[in-house]
RNA sequence: UGAGUAGGAUAAACAAUCGCGCCUGCCUGGGCAUAGCCCCGGGCGGGUGAGGAAAGUCCGGGCUUCACAGGGCAGGAUGCCGGAUAACGUCCGGUGGAGGCGACUCCAAGGCCAGUGCAACAGAAAGAUACAGCAGGGAAUCGGGCUUGCUCUGGUUCCCUGUAAUGGUGGAAAGGCAGUGUAAGAGACUACCGUCCGUCCGGUAACGGGCGGAGCCAUGUAAACCCCAUCCGAAGCAAGACCAGAAUGAGAGCGACAGGCUUGCCCGGCCUGCUUUCAGGUAGGUCGCUGGACGCGGCUGGCAACAGCCGUGCAAGAUAGAUGAUUGUUCCGUACGAUAGUACACGACAGAACCCGGCUUAUCGUCCUGCUCACCAU
């Protein structure tokens, strides 16, 4: 990704869990926090309630593709951390797509 | 054709666009003024990228570190025989038992004459019996018979004795079944079957078969403790090795400058300082990390598991974790429909984390092979 890199510690995670604002829709939470820095950086986080291994690791590429494809609407200098929720579980991607872009909006972070 | 049984293969396919990890070729930027086979990047191209169970983490082994003279106890696992193997609780071939007409399937299949424990309920009695029953004898009593008191005979009640065939209970009632025998019965005796002992033969063995003998002294349970035999050191790749700039510690040198303490001052001493070397090991990084008890094909040996030889191939290596998304066509599935077709849908179970051999569990379908039984035809 062009813009961005990915949170990784568990400590970054924490941080912005903390600090953060957070927005929620059908799908997703979203915890956004500035970090002082020109990039972006983007932590996904799928816990074993939304399904088995092969049902995690299919949420968190959804999650991870659409942001991809919408990095460049979103502000940079933050820290975003995605949770995804029980529903996501069997959505689709332009579902998971829109419901990112839906909480960016709610947060102020999309570019005009 | 139908029903069944044993095993195997596969795990939707193709294309376009965008994107990711690793390997690799070329070009190129920076550290750096020059050069480099050093370090950090960028671009373009090529190659490659989840499973049959990757899962559960239940066994076994490799590998790593630690421990280790030898022996014993404790603890755990296994448990018919032979073989395979690096090893196994796995596999193969047998033996015995159970089920099935059969193909075939299943078995935790050593030892309760070392000891201890448990066996509910039922039943008369469960390391033991006599409840009912059957039979003999005696007594009392009521009858019958006739030769009128009997060495005749029947019933009922009680007592003594014999018995374990029959009955009911139970998982199990102390070999089974038939006959002889007897008052009634009983391996008391006999034949057959079973059991045990001896012996011979076959087999590496488990075991099987033949012959002879013993009437058969005694329940079940060892996935009850236990006994016997065999095996087992512990922890695991977050193992472990290395680099290393954090904290900390030690030594040497520099300076005679600054601050503090030691006494009011000086000298002297101590602490803080700077440079450097060593130890140390944090953040981080590198290795371990995938060429192996490896895959495929063939030959040879073996019933087989498997082994040997030859040829050939290299096929994930991430580190918060890559292997994805969208679109189109086809295939499959479900529903409707005579077909054509139309509609529906994350297309079973499920995601590598040091590597192998197994076991167990989950699973939509499709295809293939061997064998068995029944029916039909020839």
């Amino acid at each position: 990704m062009i813009f961005s890199e990915s949170l990784k510690k568990y400590r970054q995670f924490q941080f912005v869990y903390r600090n953060g604002k957070s927005y929620a829709d059908k799908y997703l939470v979203m915890y956004v926090k500035e970090n002082g820095t020109d990039r972006n950086r983007i932590g996904v986080s799928v816990s074993k309630k939304v399904g088995n291994s092969v049902v995690r690791h299919r949420v968190t590429r959804l999650v991870r593709e659409s942001y991809r494809l919408q990095e460049a609407v979103f502000n940079s200098g933050l820290d975003i951390v995605v949770v995804a929720r029980k529903t996501a579980a069997s959505v689709r991607y332009f579902e998971i797509e829109e419901a990112l872009l839906h909480l960016g909006k709610l947060h102020r972070i999309i570019k005009v």
